[in-house]
DNA sequence: ATCACTACTGTGAACGTGCACAGTCCAGCA
DNA sequence: TGCTGGACTGTGCACGTTCACAGTAGTGAT
């Protein structure tokens, strides 16, 4: 999106649709009074509301919205931004859940979703004129990592934005919509260790992303509040992705052989790591009971299915696309964090 | 979308962006002059593109999208349409590998996607007012069902779309790329009997969709090609879900306990077979063989990892966009059929 | 009767761009 | 010298909408 890029050749000019002035002319009223039914009707009479609607179906009159952006200077639409690895997000079940939850959230204001990956550096550039050009409205950020640069693009270009998940080393005010991970963690370690559990580990999430430093916070939290010493052979940190659960399982299997549960910062990575204690030739939950985190459909599709805590993801993409209209009206940002939930399942 | 909706009121026009003006005066030239270096810059001097490109990069002016939409005539964008149950979409991660590839291959064309879900009758209705209102220039269908309403919608806007697969049921010329499903399903088949497998079983897709049915008649073929009579206890029919597949599995152990191998249409179902023929206490791949197609992420993830039928997912995008831009250009339709590929790994 | 106020309606002026057209300049040629 | 054609440039118009403003009619209070 170079955005100076030329458009192609324009299509010919056959058949144009109807425009507020054909709705006019049918309705017997000025285009101001059919821009003013459009905008709400107020201050128009009921019998002139009534025929401009009439006038509309009769027409298939449909708003052009090029125009309309035009003259409002809103673009009237919402990009959801994925400043993620591409191969990270289309692997995890999470991103499309919330991209789902998104689109259809925005539906409701009849906003399009226009989808825009920037996982590298050069992809970020090509995009950044679009964005300060205010070709949409505001920004669904998705990008967990510490310090992306995205976000200090987005608040001087002054185009509105929320974060899902909490972005890590902004010293101002960011609007963001999260889960409470660590009251998610604390549930599932408490879960465990009143299941009999003695030696829980856990595979954490990168360093440099809220759920891997929430998650890992509140596994050593509860341990603590049970009177257990924190042992750092029990733990061990992946990236998220499956073949990183089943590499540290691996490892945990190695340094701590008599480890008799794990908490796991995500779904891929317990599927992983449920991998990881097959080929140990060891049994789920029997030997080591496995909880993960998020309730992706990988959990219901893991073998044993995966007890695991559940990110209200539906909650989520909403209060997203609410606090971004909000802030696109004018608020200032928020902060929204949701509840989880623990879901019982066979594999703890 | 009811696209009659009003728009939320306009943003206070503080610090305006540069307009076209802006760069024809800092380049001391007309408007007409940078109008035409931005259309590419024949009949222009060089000492002109070099001041407009100077003036450009220093006011960092970006076109205005809605202006040039206006005069053009074009929307500048392009709509990806999921005419699927939403959650078959999003569990499946074929449909994510494939709006991958078409945000990307777009990007390089400049032209945002816009994404929009259309699994139900309702949602239909309201989506269909815009693209009849051409918001969209053009529109990338994925819909494997037969005979889906949305095909008619598009063609009597005039709207150029190009379906993933082969859309069945339609009578007219319809614009598809598909990856060679028969072939591949003869190749699988081939591999297994190759393999000195016996009694080749086989889970389908439905039946209204493209997949389901020449994925089973490559089966057929394949087995008259051996000289082996087909045995309608050897085939089950799923819907492409893990669930399904798992049923279908059970089924067939049970119609026909010496099943040695089964072509699965589905990584997905494929995956979801593993865990049945697990249940019932037989090996992969030593007792039952076990072949899926896509080559999704599931097939590595998968234990054992599944031998499958690789789609090329992004040379599918790629050909899609292309045909897409071919017709906006006012080409006609055309059909595409990519060849696929046998990857082997451990299921069979 | 006059005034003020409200409810409603129409009109002109943008919004920023691309395109068609007209115009200028200069080189090449008869 | 005058003519032709090509290269390059500037200008008016149109695209369809919203907004601010002005204007009209009707109502109730004085």
């Amino acid at each position: 999106m170079t955005d100076t890029a030329p458009q192609r050749r324009a299509r010919p000019r056959t058949k144009r649709p109807p425009t507020i002035l054909d709705v006019a002319a049918h309705a017997g009223v000025s285009r101001g009074t059919v821009s003013r039914v459009l905008q709400g009707g107020h201050n128009v009479s009921p019998a002139s509301q009534e025929a401009v609607h009439a006038a509309i179906r009769k027409l298939g009159y449909v708003v052009n919205r090029a125009a309309r952006s035009l003259v409002t200077q809103r673009a009237g639409s919402v990009a959801f931004l994925l400043s993620e690895p591409q191969e990270r997000f289309f692997e995890d079940p999470n991103f499309t859940t919330l991209l789902r939850g998104c689109t259809t959230a925005l539906a409701e204001h009849d906003l399009p979703l226009i989808l825009i990956t920037a996982g590298t550096e050069a992809e970020r550039r090509r995009i950044a004129p679009f964005l300060s050009a205010h070709h949409v409205d505001g920004v669904l950020l998705v990008s967990s990592h510490r310090g992306n640069p995205m976000i200090d693009h987005l608040r001087q270009a002054n185009l509105p934005f929320v974060c899902c998940g909490k972005p890590l080393g902004e010293r101002d005010a960011v609007s963001y919509v999260a889960a409470n991970d660590r009251e998610g963690a604390r549930a599932m370690v408490r879960y465990l260790l009143e299941s009999g559990r003695k030696r829980v580990a856990t595979i954490a999430g990168p360093r440099d992303t809220p759920g891997g430093l929430e998650r890992l916070d509140g596994y050593r939290e509860m341990l603590t509040e049970h009177g257990i010493a924190f042992d750092k052979r029990l733990v061990a940190v992946g990236d998220y992705s499956r073949a990183s659960g089943e590499a540290c399982m691996q490892q945990l299997l190695t340094k701590a052989p008599d480890v008799d549960a794990v908490f796991v910062a995500s779904d891929l990575m317990a599927d992983g790591a449920l991998a990881a204690i097959e080929r140990a030739g060891l049994r789920v939950p029997d030997d080591i009971a496995v909880g993960g985190f998020d309730d992706s459909p990988v959990a219901t599709a893991a073998r044993p299915p995966l007890t695991t805590i559940r990110q209200p993801w539906n909650r989520i993409s909403e209060m997203m696309v609410r606090q971004l209209l909000a802030q696109i009206d004018g608020e200032g940002p928020a902060t929204v964090i949701l509840p989880t939930e623990l879901v019982v399942r066979e594999s703890a």
